[in-house]
DNA sequence: TCAATAAATGTTATATTATAACATTACATT
DNA sequence: AATGTAATGTTATAATATAACATTTATTGA
């Protein structure tokens, strides 16, 4: 993708991007800057944010903004919106693909004479496997 | 409607709560404590935080996550939904409520298994004010 | 090819946002 | 007055994020 696109996944920002994806829950930066030591030595937060604003750009992560952290994308071969799913229990996230919600969306802005370049949605909750949790004990 | 509740609306947390709602941006939490110095010469990050949590909690103001800032409750009577249309170019925050929306959101929640205890959206754009400027000038 | 340019990273320092922990005060209840 | 609770004061520090400038690496295009 990144290929087709004329930008460059470097091994830092592929780095990052391997430690969001194999967490479905939201990372921090630090705890990114942490792990990613042991490959990169003399990481430093800059780097950290920088491969991050790297990331976000191409739309491989998006940035929660209710928790300050990072989730990876699940759908990034395209532009879309963003509802995330905020388990308080487990602390899980889960991307949705919402079209119903976002045309709501998209009338409410036309009423409002706001034009948007970015939605995001954010829900904090519990999951579905942390309620069959409790049901079940 | 604190007294209703029999929660206590402080000098302290009165006058964040004025400061945050005499904006029509989103204030910053370092922003208030300068503002505030005047009248509480003695106030520190804790003064504020604390009044913001207060404030959050009895619903009279939200926390812009995208922003890590702060904008005023402009229907703080009842509990709701969230929904900020924020510009890009006036800073201005407007709030608004979104029937439709949330009930495709709840809709999407249901189909998810997610019990939602909170839901926001943010959406990053321009206002009407400010593309009505654009478009004469 | 090789200098010029642009993109990415290294490095140091600092700014911004937020909380922890414990002490003190104010005020209501018994 | 003794007790309990909510709010605030106070000090310190944690956590998040950016600025600024130096250096290295990749790309371009003469
Ligand atoms: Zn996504
Ligand atoms: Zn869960
Ligand atoms: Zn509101
Ligand atoms: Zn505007």
């Amino acid at each position: 993708m990144c290929l087709v696109r004329g930008v460059q996944l470097t091994p830092i920002r592929q780095q990052v991007l391997v430690l969001i994806w194999d967490s479905h829950k939201a990372v921090k930066a630090y705890d990114l800057l942490d792990r990613i030591k042991p490959q990169q030595n003399a990481a430093k937060p800059a780097t950290i944010y920088r491969a991050l604003d790297f990331l976000i750009e191409q739309g491989l992560i998006h940035r929660a903004g209710s928790l300050n952290a990072f989730i990876g994308c699940s759908c990034s071969d395209h532009q879309h919106e963003l509802l995330l799913l905020i388990c308080k229990h487990c602390n899980e996230v889960e991307e949705r693909a919402t079209p119903d919600v976002m045309q709501a969306l998209s009338q409410e802005f036309n009423q409002a004479g706001f034009t948007a370049h970015s939605k995001a949605i954010e829900a904090h909750g519990i999951c579905g496997k942390c309620s069959d949790f409790h049901s079940i004990s």
